[in-house]
DNA sequence: GTAGGGTTAG
């Protein structure tokens, strides 16, 4: 094996670092020359770790592989069974060249050039160095931080194809891919296939944290305990505090106080810790609280916050878990306290020993403040506070407090803070704009409303139906409705779905204005797309308002003209598809056709050939080769499960779907 | 960088 060429040819990028091992494969732990206090380049610090680790012999805690009774050295060794569920390699596989792949793909992806290294990991996979489960789970998370769904699914429907054993990790990035999508079907689906009799890997707790997660957002509450309890009934996950949070979340949105209460019994009882007992993770009681104060036990909660974060209580808390506290007593009338909790949390936070407050915390008091009516001081923290402890915020934060501003009358201030977004280079999205366009129209100034909205196209980003809704429902309720009309018609150029409310409020404002002849043919638009249904309210409007003039015959004219052509589009298309079949069998008859006279004529060049060398006659069969690797086209392919995730994902970045 | 708890907009 040729190891060392391409071995040194990607040496630069990891200078500094002696040989750890060289040719053949074989790894050779050298003691690190000099302790080094930081490393040049992440992949040394990562190595120095991996490094580390294999001295330490940590490889993955064997309750995360099923079957196997004793550890035994996995895959190399030859399988008894070879249809038996194959185990992912181990971190000792990340070693020689295929540390280096891994090294390279890494750059990649810290240069942010996921194109290259999605490219990397398919050019590799059926070379002599194969990519490591490692090196595409690394891909595959950075394809989900940037919201690369279907370039996700792709990449490890590829990896699939190529007999990459996966790990739980490579299982948890798909299915928060999923969950991201709102596809949790497919995600239970995929879960289903994890847990099945004979696979080979255990889910891990955050396998049902991203379910759960995932469920509870999609606003499937009894999913979601269902899974809780599949968890505790496989035995394999212990008790988890955080999914046991998560669906407190749920029942909390559901308005159902009482199970948030029993959620927290039944914790205690499976963590086993008695009546007196407590549980020690401080993520349960935010929730808890909202629990009490949703039930109208304003004491209860209150004695609680006192019993988990007084004097010598041993309940541990991070950032995430103080905000969900500080969040229940901001948003329940108890803005001292949570003040008072608040800069506990600055005093305590201590970067990197002790993170105790985070950009939520901000956010969280920012939305407290706002609450109260105090704006001012809601803008001090988010201008003051935030950068005492060097937080800045982000697009997310923005909108929300230019939300609360706009909505409150301070659109002044809210612009101001747009302004100071793009200062300090953080992008507006669709929905800071369309912030700004409500904003606008409720300070009475529409012109300045379909400015910010114009500014929002022309800097590139693309809004949805629901963006574009805001700035016609805006114009029309001012009646300037040929505008409002324009922006309809805009949609369609650029080809944004409309959905029912679009039309609903121009049909509305049209009937209110007496403009029927503008009301129907916005209402022929509505029955001619396929995409949305007139409801009874809105036929009988406009009924109502054509009988007010005596045009009402006119409306069943105009549902008889949809039908017709709504029948002859139908019928040109059906044309069109008998066409196109035609075409395709022709083509294919013509294939076959070709295919069969190649085969002849090689059977007759090979009959000459023979014959002039034997100089006898023999009967000779050619095949055919195969052209392409079936592996290769069908990763390539997406099924159509990935095509309709791959649109809701572009959906998503276009802003999300209708509803 | 082998993922992973909370908050917002539509």
């Amino acid at each position: 094996m040729a190891l060392s060429k391409p071995y040194f040819a990607h040496l630069r990028s990891l200078k500094p670092v002696p040989l750890p091992f060289h040719g053949g494969g074989r790894l050779r732990i050298a003691a690190p020359p000099l302790r080094l206090l930081s490393f040049a380049t992440p992949e040394e610090a990562a190595a120095e770790r991996r490094r580390r680790k294999r001295r330490l012999r940590i490889e993955p805690p064997l309750s995360s592989f099923r079957h196997q009774p004793s550890p035994r050295p996995p895959p190399s060794s030859k399988s008894p069974n070879p249809n038996a569920p194959k185990l992912p390699e181990t971190m000792s596989a990340l070693a020689g060249n295929r540390l280096n792949l891994h090294n390279r793909i890494l750059t990649h992806i810290r240069e942010n050039d996921l194109e290259e290294a999605s490219l990397l990991v398919r050019h590799s996979i059926y070379s002599n160095c194969r990519p490591t489960i490692f090196t595409c789970n690394a891909v595959l998370a950075a394809l989900l931080r940037q919201c690369r769904y279907s370039d996700l699914l792709s990449l490890h429907r590829f990896i699939t194809q190529a007999s990459v054993v996966p790990t739980v990790i490579t299982h948890n990035l798909l299915l928060q891919a999923y969950c991201d999508c709102r596809k949790t079907d497919t995600a239970l689906e995929h879960y289903r296939l994890i847990v099945k009799d004979d696979a080979a890997l255990n889910p891990s707790p955050t396998t049902y944290r991203i379910l759960v997660k995932g469920l509870i957002d999609n606003n499937k509450v009894d999913q979601a305990v269902d899974l809780k309890n599949d968890m505790l009934s496989k035995g394999i996950c212990p008790p988890d505090p955080i999914v046991y949070n998560l669906l407190m979340t749920g029942f909390l949105n559901n308005d159902e106080p009482d199970r948030v209460l029993d959620l927290f019994q039944e914790l205690k009882e499976k963590l086993g810790v008695g009546d007196g007992g407590i549980i020690y993770d401080g993520i349960v009681y935010g929730n808890l609280m909202k629990g009490y104060f949703k039930k109208g036990e304003d004491k209860e909660a209150m004695n609680l916050y006192d019993l988990v974060l007084g004097e010598g209580s041993k309940v541990r808390f991070g950032a995430v878990s103080y905000n969900l506290v500080l969040d229940a007593l901001a948003k329940n009338r108890r803005l001292d306290e949570a003040i008072g909790l608040f800069e506990r949390m600055m005093k305590e936070h201590d970067p990197p020993k002790r993170i105790a407050v985070n950009l939520g915390s901000f956010n969280v008091m920012v939305d407290g403040f706002c609450l109260a009516g105090l704006f001012e001081e809601a803008m001090d923290v988010f201008k003051r506070r935030m950068g005492e402890r060097t937080c800045s915020p982000d697009v997310l934060s923005y909108n929300n407090l230019i939300d609360q501003l706009g909505k409150n009358g301070f659109v002044a201030e809210a612009e101001e803070l747009f302004k100071q977004m793009g200062e300090r280079g953080f992008n507006p999205d669709e929905y800071t704009y369309v912030l700004l366009v409500e904003s606008c129209f409720g300070a009475g100034r529409p012109d300045d409303a379909v400015d910010y909205f114009n500014k929002m196209v022309e800097s590139g980003l693309r809004p949805n139906a629901n963006a574009y809704n805001k700035v016609l429902g805006g114009l029309a309720s001012i009646e300037r409705l040929d505008e409002a009309r324009g922006f309809l018609d805009r949609m369609a150029e650029r080809e944004v779905p409309r959905n029912v409310q679009s039309y609903e409020m121009l049909l509305n404002a049209f009937c209110e204005a007496a403009r029927l002849n503008d009301a129907l043919k916005t209402l022929k638009d509505l029955l001619m797309d396929e995409g949305v249904s007139l409801s009874e309210e809105m036929k009988e409007l406009v009924e109502g308002a054509l009988r007010k003039q005596g045009r009402a015959e006119e409306l069943g004219k105009l549902f008889e003209e949809v039908e017709r052509e709504k029948a002859e589009a139908a019928a040109r298309a059906a044309e069109e598809k008998e066409r196109a079949e035609a075409l395709a069998k022709e083509e294919e008859e013509r294939k076959k056709a070709e295919a069969a006279a190649k085969e002849a004529a090689a059977a007759r060049a090979s009959a000459a050939a023979i014959e002039a060398v034997l100089g006898r006659k023999k009967k000779t069969e050619s095949k055919e080769e195969e052209g392409s690797s079936p592996a290769n086209t069908a990763a390539i392919a997406e099924t159509k499960e990935e095509a309709a995730i791959k649109n809701e994902a572009d959906e998503a970045l276009g802003q999300g779907t209708a509803s």
